[in-house]
DNA sequence: ACCCCGATCGTA
DNA sequence: ACGATCGGGGTT
């Protein structure tokens, strides 16, 4: 039997390290669909040259200086979303990237991909997800899974952290 | 107003 | 290896 508890802001207002790794294995409900969180990547701060918020707060970037909790969500390449939950203590620019879900039918290793499957798009940037009952990620009390942690995917600056986690079983 | 380029993906 | 496709953000 599935606990649909949502994660708490304290779980998401932590280092986004932690955040990341312990998704893994959680699973993720939205909209009637859902699916078990198998990669993850940590973006973290004005420091990190990598994260969208490197260069300032900004329209797009504002929500990852908010409160811990919330969703990011962006368009790449003008034809793909990216799903991020906002990580630490509000005015810390950090997320956590969802980068692969398997469904019972499907394993969707891609952040695009996933977006497409779920349907999610802009209108679901800035949701607050642990007050929602239709978008969260549920506390299911599963062990934590093992991983490997790799370089991020499709960036230029910040090829140095291994920051991409990947469970080692998906 | 203009220009560059990106946290991707599918096809070649 | 490359093209699709377009908004964000920096520059003029």
């Amino acid at each position: 039997m599935n606990n649909r508890t949502p994660l708490t802001q304290e779980f998401y207002n932590r280092p986004t390290l932690e955040v990341a790794k312990e998704l893994l294995g959680k699973e993720m409900f939205f909209y009637g669909k859902q699916g078990i969180i198998t990669e993850t990547e940590a973006y973290i701060g004005q420091d990190d040259p990598a994260c969208h918020a490197a260069r300032g707060k900004t329209k797009r970037t504002e929500i990852m200086f908010g409160s811990a909790g919330f969703s990011y969500v962006y368009l790449i390449y003008g034809m793909y979303y990216c799903l991020n939950f906002v990580t630490e203590e509000e005015g810390f620019p950090a997320a956590v990237l969802i980068r692969g879900i398997k469904t019972d039918e499907n394993h969707f290793d891609g952040p695009g991909k996933l977006c497409r499957h779920f349907g999610i798009t802009k209108e679901h940037n800035a949701i607050d997800i642990v007050n929602s009952n239709d978008f969260f990620v549920s506390d299911n009390n599963s062990p934590a899974l093992p991983f490997k942690a790799t370089p991020r995917i499709g960036i230029s600056q910040g090829k140095d952290k291994l920051w991409r986690f990947v469970a080692s079983n998906s």
